[in-house]
DNA sequence: ACTGTAAGGATCGTTCAACAATCCTTCAAG
DNA sequence: CTTGAAGGATTGTTGAACGATCCTTACAGT
């Protein structure tokens, strides 16, 4: 090389231009996770291709990725519908949640780099909360099980854990009032989160998994109440 | 529900008949993890589609698929690849490796069901190895390794780590010479099927790590060997 | 009241043809 | 050896079309 390009290779990301069928894939997660299209609600070709301005198989591209990430379900000849969670999925995410948020931080003896990402995780849900934005409270709580993710260190576990919490999003968005489940953790994330700081990874393990046992048990108990069959 | 409707639910599974786009997806899977497209190979929509004897669109729907399962790779207005795994790649998937499948194991007390799955991967494997059957001493390795996440008990997990073999097939084909790569580890999965089956989760799962960490080493070294550059 | 059948409309599954946008190759010029 | 331009090849996306499947409704039949 006749100039120096190393500090170029970092910007190739930024190159990858995106698909409209990605593109498309993206406001639909959105709109999903945001709430507007509710678990069950089923998404005709027809009417989202018009409304979105694009061919139904552009969209229908769009349709696999998100049904791939589990946001959607396909049902033949039926189209897709938004995914509704069973109480088996709930207690299955919560399996994964803590085999690798437990993982990823019991081998730890130090402070991993990430932890200012952490700790503003922390400091956003209390902000959130003061304020009463219980929404933002939500969106605070699960960044802050993202970065926890994250200290596994493995592009393959972030990705893993951002479809299960864009899934468990679902749930909560079925169930109302999300102050009355997001609002007891604030505490213990802090006090999770002072573990790390002291390097004590295996003390952080054993409250992840007390934390996330007490969040299923909660959830499930919700759930169950609140949609009495299956 | 007037009769007795209970034992049936297992059985919707296969109601749910499979489109065009995912039996290609199919197709194509297989053709790659038995190495018919190598690393690297471009997949033309004309050719395959025309081959496959199904329209581009229905084969780009296919391609969403396995590019989203990290089999292909897609860059935008050249095509589809199928992947090539890069050092960083191999070594993230054997973080993942060590993340799940040992913690699949540490808790265990009890052989748990299943585990005749993995002693029949054991012993198809040395009936492999007898006959010099290296191929299909990988296939039983890895089917090892699947039955070990599945003690997880978590579908997730489950589809994860079939992900991740997938993946790591891409690799076998790339080097020749499976038997020197499968052949060591052939013992060591016997020792850490009778330490479960002795109920010793964690000595299994320290077992567990240092195979992998053996045979990332091994990986690595010779497929920097294999592609000195990078 | 319950089951079965038939007809109709709506939606999905898939294919095909077309065209713009982008990339790759070739080749000539500097 | 690099730059630029022309040409062909492939992808990205659209729109229309048609058969297949599902849903709804209506109409019997028991």
């Amino acid at each position: 090389m006749s100039v120096e390009t190393s500090g170029l290779i970092a910007d190739r990301a930024l190159l990858g231009r995106t698909s409209t069928a990605e593109r498309v894939a993206d406001v639909l997660r959105a709109r999903i996770s945001e709430g507007f299209f509710t678990p069950g609600t089923r998404l005709a070709e027809d009417a989202i291709a018009g409304a979105l301005a694009v061919s139904r198989n552009t969209l229908r591209e769009a349709f696999r990725l998100l049904t791939h990430e589990r946001l959607l379900t396909h049902e033949l000849n039926r189209g897709v519908f938004v995914r509704v969670l069973t109480i088996d999925d709930v207690i299955d995410i919560y399996r994964v949640r803590k085999l690798v948020e437990c993982a990823a931080v019991r081998d730890l003896t130090a402070p991993p780099s990430g932890m200012d990402d952490l700790l503003a995780a922390v400091s956003d849900g209390s902000a959130a909360a003061a304020q009463s934005d219980w929404r933002g409270l939500g969106t605070a709580n699960i960044r802050f099980h993202q970065v926890i993710a994250s200290f596994a260190g493995s592009p393959r576990v972030d990705e893993l854990m951002r479809g299960i919490l864009a899934e468990l999003r679902l749930v909560f968005y079925v169930m109302q009032d999300p102050r009355w489940f997001h609002e007891p953790y604030l505490v213990r994330n802090g006090e999770i989160a002072a573990l790390l700081q002291e390097g004590d990874g295996a003390g952080a393990a054993d409250m992840l998994a007390a934390y996330l046992d007490d969040a299923e048990r909660q959830l499930v108990g919700a759930y169950s109440e609140h949609n009495p069959g299956e």
